[in-house]
DNA sequence: TATTTTTACGCAACCGATTGCAATTGTTGT
DNA sequence: ACAACAATTGCAATCGGTTGCGTAAAAATA
């Protein structure tokens, strides 16, 4: 097996009789370099099986064209297709991705944003675990200037970039659903979260629905969960249709928790959607395999992670220090399915 | 805002009158540094938020202490739980992992392979993108004796550590499973692709199957898809139904797939398992949540991760040129739910 | 032909942490 | 008290691109 040391331009430099200026130049078509250099140049590095090592030059330059992202995990399908929005944008503009998962764990939130850090990267953009109540480690990026742009679960008093759907206004919009395909009493499902405040909003639409429609809040049809889970997603299930009589529609605020309830309604017998109508939240791809249909409120997560990456991007160009750190809105849209039909 | 510059060891050095050289020492609790000075340069350099730049170490020791992850795409459930595996042992060991989408397209998965040579990482673990048809590409890691594993997707010629499940005898048993079933026609989805043969091999395994049980293996039963997605699943399925008579059973090499069948043959009025059963592939989230839940095969995902991020680790550390690059087989297993009950 | 511009390239410092080797201070033995 | 040795710390080169500034050569102008 050939040993072959990383080629530089050192190596490159020596073998054309140039200077390493020279060759850096003409790698990236600077204008001082003749046409001839660089061409020759360029055929060197290419026979040589030249690769830059981003280090350096991320060394030198205290860039390095790197975006991270930090969030909770990969695996829900929401956060998958932020990545790929994240992604396809930044390939555009020949950025590199950085994944890095907080397990919804604080502690390792703080961690790799340390990491990040450590690493340079050019711009940031996180959704917040479950657990964050402070977003401290996240000063060294503002403070730096690097920046740095929330998505979905964002903090409230923070002033930098923020790119979320209108939550409390979705939430309205799913009930409002729900009560016009007939419901009267509607359950709802929640989760406490201090900082990234989207089940609380997503809560406030739902009582200002209720409100609006001159329907009573009642308590005992509003469940706190300690976890968006599948099992605490049937616990909460059953101790809906545990009550007398049961209610007759629910909004979860995510795909997951309303199939849950999907599947626990069929296995007591309880039919969907004719005794008890169903919306979740995401559109899942779940949403479209579970039968009946779900129901749910659209959840643009690619577009988020566009968007998210352009304002990175954009802001890395134009250096200016923008103070104005504008929040980013993306709309949401009721999807009617079979599982909340009248 | 204050415009705090990067911290480094030599504002430390000069805040305590000391070498750069005995606070890089420091830091990293040289035993030929006091522990007098080893406190007070903690102490400092914690009070003043210093981070390590990465970059600057990185370059000097040609060791990034990264893992470059590059795979299809990280919206499968099998790949998210692969990185899941891959995170969870390279954090102790205190790794940071990149993630790379090649989207399953060749061009991608080179340029990215550049860029994580480029990258400098300290490691590579491979999922082969379906295009990929030759792999020239992954030369720059194995000649500068930087470790490489495949994983699943793997390339049959190549010199390099895979780990991987045993595809055959998983078609096997899977195949077998349903005869045990009663099933005696027994239609198979199945995917051309040069390379990650695992598709070939599963059907090797089927057909191996029917002929140990002297079943026909019948080539209106074996549909080659152009992609495994749900929509080929679903065009694939309604031709299977299509026939006179349809098949009794289904051995579908993706849970995707069998879910696809499974809903299409609901929707034509055709009875899982009563008429006709299926057998899915890895044990995907939906298999379970599907009605009737999915018999499939496991796919050890992130036991797979974990395996190929220590063959990195243990590689990196005894940095011996092993030249026996061993093929790591793991377990796989019938889990039979509703979908293929007798 | 002399002089100014332009074009094309070289020199060398720089980014920040690491590390072999030299140098300094402190200890121990005789 | 002095050599011998151990314990600490400093010096300076190094990794590989990048870039401000200087300079030689070629082209344009006087």
């Amino acid at each position: 097996m050939e040993e072959n040391k990383h080629v530089t331009i050192y190596d490159i430099a020596e073998r054309l009789n140039l200077a390493t200026s020279t060759i850096s130049r003409a790698l990236k078509d600077h204008h001082t370099i003749s046409d001839k250099t660089i061409k020759k140049v360029k055929k060197t590095a290419e026979e040589m099986g030249f690769v830059p090592n981003t280090l350096a030059a991320g060394l030198r330059g205290n860039k390095t064209r790197t975006i991270g992202v930090l969030i909770p995990t990969v695996t829900q399908p929401f956060l998958s297709s932020l990545i790929s929005g994240i992604e396809i944008t930044a390939q555009k503009s020949d950025y590199t991705v950085i994944i890095m998962q907080s397990h919804d764990s604080y502690e390792e939130e703080v961690n790799m944003a340390k990491s990040l850090y450590s690493n340079r990267v050019s711009g940031v953009i996180c959704s917040l675990a479950m657990e964050t109540r402070d977003t401290a480690h996240f000063h060294q990026f503002s403070n730096n200037n690097i920046p740095l742009v929330f998505v979905d679960r964002v903090p409230k008093e923070y002033n930098t970039f923020r790119v979320v759907i209108d939550n409390y206004t979705a939430g309205y919009k799913a009930t409002k659903h729900l009560i016009e395909q007939g419901c009267i009493r509607i359950a709802h499902l929640t989760a406490g979260s201090e900082l990234g405040n989207l089940y609380n909003e997503r809560k406030r639409g739902y009582i200002e629905a209720l409100k609006d429609h001159n329907i009573e809040v009642e308590e005992e049809l509003i469940i706190n969960l300690n976890s968006v889970t599948y099992e605490d997603g049937v616990k909460a299930s059953n101790a809906l249709f545990d009550l007398n009589p049961i209610p007759d529609g629910l909004f979860a605020p995510g795909d997951i928790l309303a199939v849950s309830a999907v599947q626990t309604a069929k296995k007591r017998g309880i039919k969907v959607p004719e005794e008890f109508k169903v919306i979740g939240f995401n559109n899942d791809p779940i949403s479209q395999i579970i039968d009946p249909n779900l129901s749910t409120i659209t959840h643009p997560a690619e577009k988020m992670g566009k968007a998210a990456a352009e304002i990175i991007i954009k802001n890395l160009k134009s250096s200016k220090n923008d103070d104005a750190k504008e929040i980013t809105f993306l709309n949401t849209e009721v999807l009617a399915r079979e599982s909340s039909q009248k």
